[in-house]
DNA sequence: CGGAGGCTTGAGCCCTTTCAATGTCTGTGG
DNA sequence: CCACAGACATTGAAAGGGCTCAAGCCTCCG
């Protein structure tokens, strides 16, 4: 199976959507990278673990996830390919409980302190990686507005809506169909549901036409319904 | 009304968490910077004006929300004296629609621009901002989780924890009271529930004897209870 | 004194959950 | 090739937590 993507790939289309220097561009590519091939379910890092390391996702999607006291889980974001993984990590201590593969797929890490070595003397970067940071947070802000706010339907709709937008910005759809690797259990963890009511919103998305689903492809049929019943604006994305 | 912090104050502030050089804080301190004094409900920044600046309180209440389609509000974050306000507006299009005063106070402005030529020579101020913008992604997927897995009593327990820590922090508290300037309603639109209901939580919250208020003003009188109810636990306040 | 915003309370409804069972698919081993 | 197990999807019925609607009250302030 090979990568969605290189490492080189991944660095080059950083710099090129912040407008890195060669140098800047160069600097990263020197860095070293610990690449690993991780299965289904596998962590990519543990919370006990001060693995203080930064890592992004070559192929493979990947989820962050919140455990509660009474067991229920809450998936706070998910990743990807060309997405970093662990950002914020090069801080303190993390702020998710678990880390987990989706699917098998590669990720590639950069230890905090290589990093941070060359963040000292490249600014540019570092404001390229502050503002991945801030795209994320914006992202948790747009889920907190969907979970608060939303009813079920909207708030799946908003979330292939999501991931519709996100993937083709990658190259990982065909058409208007795309691959979201998740199961109906995680999809609610995801959007604050169970997994009985996701199943029904879905079946109600099927019936009234704007989705079709075969396995885990979701094609998307009416895409201005679709924006509509989600009230979905891109713009919290950070992309164009 | 004299703020509760000064502009040098702040810079200090962010310069001793963060571990800055004394020439990293004169290059902060060397910022010009703009002060207004804003009534309650005042805008803080509008999301139409691409006014780029990083502003932060020196005193008085403020938060950021998003509107939905329906007319439905969430707020997204509660900003207390010390913190930044619009941080992340750096970078491009804000991702709140709005931001506004909950009680009279003071905000303090930097233009991005100004900024970003300090920063271009400063890494660790930028590390400082960086980090900062981190512990606000962090706060947002903390809220994520009571929101979108939590029940009413426990998400309204999470807020009051979350605000006895973020105020013992900048010394605005009077042994376990301490002053939270919302409106029921407000409460509602930061926690996802409806006014009515919030009104019943904190009836609750009284008559179980973990908390009782005073016009705006909360005292925690079982914080073990409080935090018991809520979950809570402080780390993803990057505080200590 | 009157008005406005905020707080409180009650009653009924509804969206979502819970509980439980059945169906489907896929990989595995006999 | 079939039996079996396990994970996931689907469906029904009933319960419940939070919402909606509506009214009354309180407090502050002009």
């Amino acid at each position: 199976m090979s990568d969605a993507i290189s490492t080189e790939g991944f660095w080059a289309s950083l710099a090129a959507k912040n407008a890195l220097s060669q140098d800047d561009l160069e600097a990263l590519l020197s860095l070293p990278v610990r690449r690993r091939n991780l299965g289904a379910g596998a962590a990519v890092a543990r919370s006990n673990l001060p693995a203080k390391s930064c890592s992004f996702l070559l192929s493979g999607f990947a989820y962050a996830s919140k455990l509660l006291r009474d067991g229920a889980r809450q998936i706070v974001s998910v990743h990807v390919p060309g997405d970093f993984v662990t950002l914020s990590h090069v801080f303190e201590a993390p702020n998710v409980d678990e880390i987990r593969m989706l699917t098998p797929g590669t990720v590639a890490s950069v230890a905090a302190a290589a990093l941070h070595h060359v963040l000292a003397s490249h600014p540019s970067i570092q404001t390229a990686l502050w503002r991945q940071t801030a795209i994320d947070a914006s992202i948790f802000s747009e889920w907190l507005a969907a979970i608060g706010r939303r009813d079920a339907q909207s708030r799946v709709a908003h979330l292939l809506c999501e991931f519709a937008v996100r993937l083709r910005a990658v190259g990982l759809t065909n058409g208007s169909a795309f691959d979201l690797p998740m199961t109906q259990a995680q999809l609610a963890d995801a959007t604050g549901l169970t997994a009985v009511h996701v199943n029904r919103v879905l079946n109600a998305l099927r019936q009234t036409g704007l989705v079709a689903t075969d396995k885990r492809t979701i094609a998307i049929n009416d895409w201005p319904g679709l924006v509509a019943l989600a009230d979905f604006d891109s713009a919290y994305l950070g992309m164009a």
